[in-house]
DNA sequence: CCAACATATCAATAGTTGTTCATATGTATG
DNA sequence: CATACATATGAACAACTATTGATATGTTGG
């Protein structure tokens, strides 16, 4: 069973929403970032040359979506990716890119 | 082996550039509409109530990153999605849409 | 070749969004 | 409590994008 009716136009406005959170390539990655281990909001921006006060605007986006998740651990906050739904998906469209291939 | 490096920040881009294209409910409503079976234009345009000019500039973004591949029938031209890759891809995110679980 | 239809392209615009800089909030330590 | 550190928020702007209306390209039939 892999077919579906067509979702409803709420629907896919919701789920247009999530896609268009993952079309940035700095938002794609602060997550792939935080894929395999919690990271501080500093860690993310320092590692990734980002400023500071981008990080948080993205960051703020991504838990909105709770496609993050952030845990206080004293003045720094650690965040990972919000499930495993989530992080399966990137894995498997980095997997989709590297691969290229045509099928069909 | 579920994990993988990091992208480049190359493939980042060009794995966004794909999520940005798929971040728009008429695109996705246009994609949803020739998953089950190709579509000409204008059955798109009058199904889902958009203008043809507005259908034919996103089907260009569509084709443009192989999302979608138009086949000529006389006057018609009918496009479905371009591969099973994307296919399955709208599909299990739809499904993800609907459940809403979180698990963890 | 001309008329009618189907799709594509062009130009212009209104709305959205990523980024920056400045500032605020919150947290620990002396 | 004051200072320093870490993160969040707000305002402003430039760049981008979806949409529209008009027009062009391409295709079929008489």
């Amino acid at each position: 069973m892999n077919k579906l009716a067509i979702p409803s136009q709420l629907d896919t406005t919701i789920l247009a929403e999530t896609f268009r959170l993952l079309g940035d390539p700095t938002r794609l990655r602060i997550l792939f970032f935080c894929l395999d281990e919690p990271r501080s909001v500093g860690d993310i921006a320092t590692s990734l040359d980002l400023s500071q006060s981008l990080v948080s605007h993205h960051l703020r986006l991504l838990r909105g979506a709770r496609l993050v998740r952030g845990n206080r651990q004293a003045k720094q906050i650690f965040y990972e990716l919000a499930d495993k739904h989530v992080s399966d998906m990137l894995v498997d469209m980095a997997h989709h890119v590297c691969e290229e291939g045509g099928e069909d």
